[in-house]
DNA sequence: GGTGAAAGTAGCGCCCT
DNA sequence: AGGGCGCTACTTTCACC
């Protein structure tokens, strides 16, 4: 189990994977040989996944974001996997899940621009047999933490 | 503008931050200098933001994904703000988007389970009068790139 | 854009508390 | 389990070509 210096570690370290041994340390009070020894059981025991650059989303010509709703027209035994492979061929489609209730599936894009969403749509009505579909333009993202809330795990 | 080179710089360098200059620059096929200086424009020009640490939600004792759509009951002025800063204040929350249609937002929420839920949910009603809302649980994440496309940018 | 040297870091082992 | 030290190896950055 993690105590309050392993989330602390996590919390801080979470929004910055290039921040300094030395740096991250000192913030939660540690020897710099300690908080490497923590990191490194951090990491052994699958805390820490990997590391990722966060990109501008409007400087790559993508300011727009959508969200699909999706219903499967038959859910017949092969739908899955060719479901699973036409949203991995298409890099817009940057999130999707299988969900309970009145949606079977329910997509996040980012885009160019809200006409583009056509093409999306064309290449998957052109590759899967879709009951229903719609999209939302998000006029606003109001909150979108990269990072996770270090603050339902066990206390040790 | 950008070229392919800058190009496969982010491509390959947003799926891990803590990656060496001098492996980066090996696999573009750059000096480690060259490299350098292409990073410090990118940086400049603003297409890299920062990084991320990307931890295990399911170690993070989150592993319940749901999405939730939001109808407003009344669209009061004060109402923006006073969602903006329940949606702030709820951790589990790490989405959310104002959409056009029949919805208003569309939210993210990262749970240790399904029960949980509901802690999110009278929370929300007690700071906001909300017309309608439904939950959706994440039975499976089919797709979930952190990363974005690097193929929509204006060519040089 | 390439090269090479100089300064700064990380990571590791060690021993001690 | 943490602190402190010294070591080596590696990374970054800066001059210059």
């Amino acid at each position: 189990m993690l105590d309050e210096r392993d989330r602390q570690i996590l919390r801080i370290h979470q929004s910055d994977a290039c921040m300094p041994l030395s740096e991250l340390a000192e913030r939660v009070n540690l020897s710099q040989a300690a908080c490497s020894r923590r990191l490194a059981r951090l990491r052994q025991d699958g805390y820490i996944r990997g590391s990722l650059l966060l990109l501008n989303q409007a400087r790559l010509n993508l300011p727009t974001t959508m969200m699909a709703v999706i219903k499967v027209a038959n859910h017949t035994k092969d739908w899955p996997d060719r479901f699973r492979s036409a949203v991995s061929d298409i890099d817009e489609i940057v999130e999707v899940h299988r969900v309970t209730g009145n949606f079977d599936y329910i997509l996040k894009i980012v885009l160019p621009n809200v006409e583009y969403y056509d093409t999306i749509y064309k290449n998957l009505i052109s590759r899967l047999e879709i009951h229903e579909i719609s999209a939302y333009i998000s006029m606003e993202t109001i909150k979108d933490r990269k990072s996770l809330p270090v603050t339902h795990l066990p206390s040790s």
